[in-house]
DNA sequence: TATTGAACAACACGTAACGTGCTGATTTAT
DNA sequence: ATAAATCAGCACGTTACGTGTTGTTCAATA
């Protein structure tokens, strides 16, 4: 038998949170004092036990007290259930991050906060891919819709993130330049090569793709770019041919 | 200059919601009417927005408070911070779900809920995977401390892990089988080939973690390899080195 | 056995971010 | 002017306890 104090050392949880078990219910002690202190039994302590493990599994009180009444029957479910959960949370937490890093980037490269860049960003994690995509299924199919989905901006690596940033902010900063200037053509050749890394070689996928985005009003799937950057790199591309020539 | 009400479904934000941020001082609207109802101005609007997008980003009432009271100084920081705690809770859900498979797995397969299994699987993650080594530093160098550390249960996948669980189990069935018998033979064989996919074929490390196995009073950083396990496997190596002669 | 210090029970208030009513006042539409 | 809609302001509820208080009981010592 013991009392709340040795049993809260011998199981590190704290005397109030015994008290708070007791008062809903959830370990009433099996017996007391005549003078009214609470008495824990051996059983007492196993109940208390499984009730910090299913705690640790991230069940609330409430249904830890459903779990202990009711028997086995129920526990693959709620596990289940739990698992659903935890799932649910771990996928919500990846989008965080990859907005928090967007969002990060976007200040690091531009120096300040840009309010309109954080709310397309934060639109742009809030809508289902699904949805995000549907803008562009005039130009593309359902293949290439695909594809785009598989390799969205889940599955690229921090690093390409902040170069995709950093290249299309280049280019924001040099929209005046000569398209034929060797610089110009530098920063298109640098845009180039992160739009492949990041979305394949798929020569076709990319032309497609900018098809959409020469017809898109200002989208943000693809965010940072913008009718500018798309014009001036469009610009690049017909002042080599020419020189080609 | 919008009504609360009209305000309320603008945004989608409740008006007890918008009651209560004008309680705690987050967002005062700028003016009133005679009667004293309230009126938001465009600005107003903007702060809400502001307000919404950092409350996405997981920031509290508080914080949001003092994020939109200093200037952009602190922005990075304050981004960066809650990337840590975003990574933070990440683990923390990856090491939960992998004890709540485990779980999942030991009632689907012994059909019952052994609470030594929960406490142990709750056990081993909780404490960090270096302190979970320490117990086989005697038997492993640091070379294999770092490979097993590597590959530990965070990246076996669901698959491993079930298989590994049933033919652990399976042996546990029939400890008392003649070792020299095929069924035997049969199991040792399923348990080495799982065992090999989960740790590499390094013959050097197996035979090393062997060692160290044999050697431990009922450790858990193996669960749910025992004492018995270990033993029998051991007893149905000889009688094939036996038999071979 | 009396005393004293430690442990205890029971209660109250606080936390974060609102939800859910409630009453009485104000605005808007008719 | 009157009815209907909206509003302000308040109060209590939610989760899982932390913190602090007061009066009581226990255990060890003199």
């Amino acid at each position: 038998m013991y009392t709340i104090g040795k049993l809260s050392k011998n199981t590190g949880v704290t005397v109030r949170t015994l008290d708070y078990y007791d008062e809903i219910g959830l370990i009433k002690p099996s017996s007391k004092t005549e003078g009214g202190h609470r008495l824990y039994s051996e059983d007492d302590v196993m109940r208390l036990e499984r009730v910090l493990a299913l705690k640790y599994m991230g069940f609330s009180l409430e249904q830890i007290k459903d779990i202990l009444e009711n028997s086995t029957s129920t526990w693959q479910e709620s596990i289940q259930q739990q698992l659903e959960l935890v799932k649910r949370e771990q996928e919500r937490l990846q989008v965080l991050e990859q907005a928090l890093l967007g969002i990060s980037y976007s200040i690091e490269i531009e120096g300040e906060i840009n309010w309109k860049i954080i709310f397309s960003i934060i639109q742009l994690y809030q809508q289902d891919p699904e949805d995000a995509l549907q803008q562009y299924k005039d130009y593309l199919n359902d293949d290439e819709m695909k594809k785009i989905m598989d390799m969205n901006v889940q599955n690229m690596s921090e690093e390409d993130i902040r170069n995709w940033m950093k290249v299309i902010h280049d280019i924001k900063n040099n929209l005046n330049i000569n398209p034929a200037s060797e610089k110009a053509q530098q920063l298109v050749e640098s845009w180039l090569n992160q739009a492949e890394k990041m979305y394949g070689n798929d020569e076709k996928l990319l032309g497609d793709m900018w098809q959409a985005l020469q017809n898109l009003k200002e989208g943000i799937a693809f965010y940072p770019m913008n009718k500018d950057v798309i014009q001036f790199i469009e610009s690049v591309f017909i002042a080599k041919e020419e020189f080609k020539k």
